[in-house]
DNA sequence: AAAAGCCCCTGGATGC
DNA sequence: TGCATCCAGGGGCTTT
């Protein structure tokens, strides 16, 4: 579910809402990705300050210290002061003065892991080898340009490595190559500089209109806040293999990269 | 340093 | 209806 706008979309939804809370109780259910990495009962009485985003993990400040909370494949967020009683997936929750923040995630793929500051191992770990983000000014062409430079291997994996640029999963990495008439195999580092323009460009673009349109998906999404995204955007080629391509009539292929599927028309995206 | 594979886990869809 | 197989929006870790 969640790439970078369903994340973001998740944090607008509760961070307002938690932020000045002191932490009630913390609970750790079957273990998710990762150990909490501290006993939970020293987080007791600790206030959240912020929510912040990097990539598509989620970092919620306290007065001391940071969670840091990573959505995996499955998971999404529940914020309320009257949540209904845990579920079978319902992995972590925070009650705090101001409601109850519950992961819910089916796969167990994510993560809630503490750090005692964000230059502690235990955070540099997840966020040191991150990329630039999409959405802000330091992801500049000149940047994204020297960053797909040293890159041998496919664009399609380039993106979705998210060690050039964050937050471009598997569905948008399709699309946005799609919209810049690319072809997912084509190396990084052999892109004309059109080329990338065009890139860069599309990725600010798909991952903007998702966002606006209230961090939903081409599939399902629902904020903490329990709202359901209202992004019309159409998928141009994800998950449409066999299917016209809705430019030129093209049959949509697929095709596997590093065990992942990548949807191309190979008449858009020539090169 | 970079690239390629592997693996974590559960559930839903599909096919026999 | 039951069972096997395949696939899924991520990403850290180990091996080349």
């Amino acid at each position: 579910m969640p790439e970078l706008p369903e994340v973001e979309a998740t944090r607008l939804s509760f961070a307002d809402r938690i932020a000045g809370a002191k932490v009630l109780s913390l609970h750790l259910g079957k273990s998710l990705r990762w150990p909490l990495g501290c006993a939970t009962a020293s987080l007791l009485g600790r206030n959240v300050q912020a929510v912040r985003r990097r990539g598509k993990y989620l970092l919620i400040d306290l007065d001391q210290g940071l969670l840091l909370l990573h959505l995996g494949m499955s998971g999404s967020l529940m914020f309320s002061s009257e949540l209904a009683a845990p579920g079978k997936h319902d992995h972590f929750e925070m009650v705090t003065t101001h409601g109850t923040l519950r992961l819910n995630d089916p796969r167990r793929f994510g993560a809630v892991v503490y750090a005692a500051s964000e230059e502690a191992p235990a955070a540099r770990k997840l966020l040191d080898r991150l990329g630039m983000e999409p959405l802000s000014d330091d992801f500049s062409l000149v940047r994204f340009r020297a960053g797909l430079k040293r890159r041998k291997a496919a664009i399609k994996q380039v993106l979705l490595a998210g060690d050039v640029v964050v937050g471009v999963g598997n569905i948008y990495a399709s699309e946005t190559l799609f919209l810049a008439g690319i072809r997912p195999t084509l190396s990084a580092a052999k892109l004309t500089r059109p080329r990338v323009e065009r890139l860069h460009a599309a990725i600010r673009d798909v991952l903007a209109r998702a966002l606006a349109g209230g961090g939903s998906t081409l599939r399902n999404f629902s904020s903490a806040a329990g709202e359901k995204g209202h992004f019309q955007l159409e998928a141009m080629v994800y998950a449409r293999e066999g299917q016209p391509c809705r430019v030129c009539g093209t049959t949509i292929r697929c095709l596997r990269q590093g065990q992942r599927s990548t949807f191309y028309c190979a008449h858009c995206q020539k090169t």
